[in-house]
DNA sequence: GTGAAAGCGCTAACAG
DNA sequence: CTGTTAGCGCTTTCAC
């Protein structure tokens, strides 16, 4: 890992002539320099292949030009959606972003946490694994770290700043949209309730069949996890019910999608005799056949939005937690 | 960007009675130093809250433990999957990773190149935009940072180190799979010739159907964006010649899902009256209906390998450029 | 085994 | 406008 030494500033400043401190303000771009001065150094700095060393510059200057950026996985289109919101907004004021993946295992997010303090990131940006308590994230800010959370809540949800999705609203919206298709009995599929997502979701799904005045059936529910297996096993299990159900809402449309090669194993069509309504809206959920009606999460606005409120955070601008919930639409098409 | 001043290994070793130095061997786990003052160090260091700081220790002892990933971009399932394999396999060797996307914008990647080398990260794996240079990352290794090209090559291949899979050879089994299925006419859809992998993989293309003794139809040639919507408008293109193709290998998975969409909105039935032959093997794949027979290109293993020949490299343990050219795989399935 | 002093490459504060 | 001096937080000799 030993690096072949690089071209100082120092160095620059001896070729061209003057003292670090000038050479120093020419990198930065300062205006207060003399138009000659400046070429000059310029030109050494071309001649000599001077690369400057922001490590060091961010040491001395105590600030910070790296964002964390802490997901469950990257697998996840709806996550590497977030991710590239995340990306394209830093990006543009100047910061290079840190990944750390957890695969949903708390001892992964804790290290990752622990590697951001480390590289003293100007601050973070994460996607709690379920189960994740304010206090595992307040040692961050404790020690001056800004935190943005985004797409899921932590267990005291107002201490931070948050950018997600009304999950309620579009838990309702999903349901609304098949009872007025004419199901009475419609399944929730997939996922686990270990998730503040989950549950969100669970409620709007709730509460919509109980404003209709219908009851909910507790063997239409079926946890599983958030994988094209689970749905595909979840629709297994409520299909061979006496009374199966007509329709599902699924936690998520990668769930949707396993859902929907079960429902074609089985032979049923969907989008005639079985309507589905998935969750994200994914790039997969228009291609498919039929194409998958779901409710659109806003990923990337989601990235964008939360990059927004860390750099606003960072720059010392925010005062108390804010949180941006963003209203989801649904997305109707052939399933 | 101001941050709260942290405890300092400083105030640590004052706390604790001895020296920085002393303080320093103990956080880096040194076996040299007694139980006693160990203990009373690290009792210390948990009552004040001290945290390490990895980028002033890098600065000082002229080492690093960040390697910077730039790949063109994340929405894309086989990069994303790369990018898993990566940083799998830097995590376990302690590397954080820095990640950079390019979008395929020539100006963005060498934007990320002079980032990284900012940031003094430890060595690069890249996968270059089409019609990267050698000398574009010559730049690197001038300055003594280890680099490894994956997936793609640029214009001097045999100058880095390079991990990917053979293009030429995946391409020879998808036709000559279609060709035992007793096809004559097969179109080449997707992508476009300014990369080298879509040169290779034609290339396999035309060496199947000459070795079988069959002429190569130019009109059966289709260069579109690697996309859902370019394989959709390839394949129309192909079904209203005079004499349509009866199957059709595409350029990668995505552009296949589009080419299934076309094909099934032009009523056709893809595994019985046409055979498709993908690339890459994406999750996706298996799961469309009828699943996509295609040539599994390994992305995950592609991204440990690259993780392991930069390892290598920054060790100081590599001589001459490395390749690692991985054999594809068939995958037959329903379509 | 532990401490004192020097310095990685840069910026900040102040002179001039 | 430019130079001087000090020091970010750590590691690295080299004494003792």
């Amino acid at each position: 890992m030993k690096k072949r030494s690089r071209v100082t500033l120092q160095q620059v400043a001896q070729h061209a002539g003057v003292s670090r401190a000038t050479a120093s303000l020419i990198v930065r771009g300062s205006e207060s320099i003399s138009k000659e001065t400046k070429e000059k150094v310029l030109q050494s700095m071309k001649e000599l292949g001077y690369v400057y060393d922001r490590i060091a510059a961010n040491l001395r200057s105590q600030h910070s030009s790296t964002v964390g950026f802490i997901i469950s996985e990257i697998g996840n289109p709806f996550f590497s959606e977030v991710l590239v919101g995340v990306h394209k907004a830093l990006d543009k004021e100047g910061y290079t972003v840190i990944l750390g993946t957890t695969f949903d295992l708390m001892a992964k997010q804790q290290a990752l946490l622990s590697t951001m303090l480390e590289y003293r990131v100007g601050g973070v940006i994460i996607s709690p694994i379920p189960g994740t308590s304010h206090e595992d994230i307040e040692r961050l800010e404790q020690l001056g770290m800004p935190v943005v959370i985004a797409t899921r809540e932590t267990t005291f949800p107002e201490k931070f700043d948050y950018v997600g999705v009304d999950n309620v609203l579009g838990g309702k919206l999903a349901i609304q949209h098949l009872i007025e298709k004419g199901h009475r009995r419609i399944a929730f599929l997939g996922g686990t309730n270990d998730s503040s997502v989950w549950r969100d979701r669970m409620r709007g799904y709730m509460d919509a069949l109980v404003e209709a005045g219908f009851e909910v059936d507790p063997a239409l529910l079926v946890e599983t996890p958030v994988s094209r297996k689970g749905g595909m096993d979840a629709i297994k299990q409520v299909l061979s019910l006496p009374q199966p159900p007509t329709a599902a809402f699924c936690y998520n449309d990668i769930v949707a999608l396993g859902v929907m090669s079960g429902l074609k194993d089985a032979g049923i069509h969907i989008g005639q005799e079985f309507n589905l309504v998935g969750f994200d809206n994914i790039q997969e959920a228009s291609m498919v056949t039929p194409s998958l009606t779901t409710v659109d999460a806003f990923p990337h606005a989601i990235g964008e939005y939360a990059s927004d409120l860390l750099h606003q955070r960072m720059m010392g601008l925010s005062e108390g937690p804010k949180r941006i919930i963003l209203k989801p639409e649904l997305i109707v098409r052939e399933s």
